[in-house]
DNA sequence: CCGGATCCCAGACGATACTG
DNA sequence: CAGTATCGTCTGGGATCCGG
């Protein structure tokens, strides 16, 4: 889960490239896959289903499948995915916070 | 840094497997290489070596060499890398409170 | 004691094309 | 619209051996 916890529990889900953008995605709601696609540039339509696909066996989303034409699909966070959002949004604060120091460190280091 | 933050700077720190747990050994005060790797069970000489070389880089910890046989070199959290050991707690309290949560999920959602 | 050098692998991630 | 299928890539990390 994640790995600061010993030990990694596999897949790593929290650190992953893509989990924490979806649950900021759908933290302020339910939304359809194409509405999720949209904000999250650059993913591809198999990682981005993989990705929601093994959220939802973490129990962190639910999906359910209106049947019809056109599909519809609605990617909706359980209560265990919104527990994530604090945590998460503290990661975040620190990392916007940071970042230029991690930086210049790297010139820094990098000069030498 | 951290995935959640858009766009990654590689390389990825924090969510790695073992950057969250150096912070967590370090944090109590300096500690030589060799009582590292004790607690690290499991981490190969070559990865802690990168790792901390690569935290170096980042400007979370300071590396001290005390020339000598035999050799003596001491890590140190640097207070950027102690402004981290707050955030890492947050998550790794929601790993520990839920990762039984998640581990049911996973079975209940294998079972269909 | 503290690594560097070398080789290797799995699994995450991406590109592209196709479908009910 | 909401995915599958197939393939290729790349990098984090492990195994092992060697050196100052």
């Amino acid at each position: 889960m994640f790995a600061g916890c010993a030990p990694v529990t596999p897949p790593v889900r929290i650190g992953d490239k893509w989990t924490a953008k979806i649950i900021r995605c759908l933290q302020d709601g339910p939304r359809r896959y194409s509405e999720l696609k949209v904000p999250l540039t650059g993913i591809t339509p198999k990682v981005l289903t993989e990705s929601l696909r093994s959220m939802e066996r973490d129990g962190l989303l639910t999906r359910t499948a209106h049947p019809g034409i056109p599909p519809k699909v609605v990617y909706e966070l359980s209560p265990l995915g919104h527990s994530l959002v604090e945590p998460l949004d503290t990661m975040c604060a620190w990392s916007r916070a940071n970042l230029p120091k991690v930086l210049s460190a790297r010139d820094a280091y990098d000069l030498t």
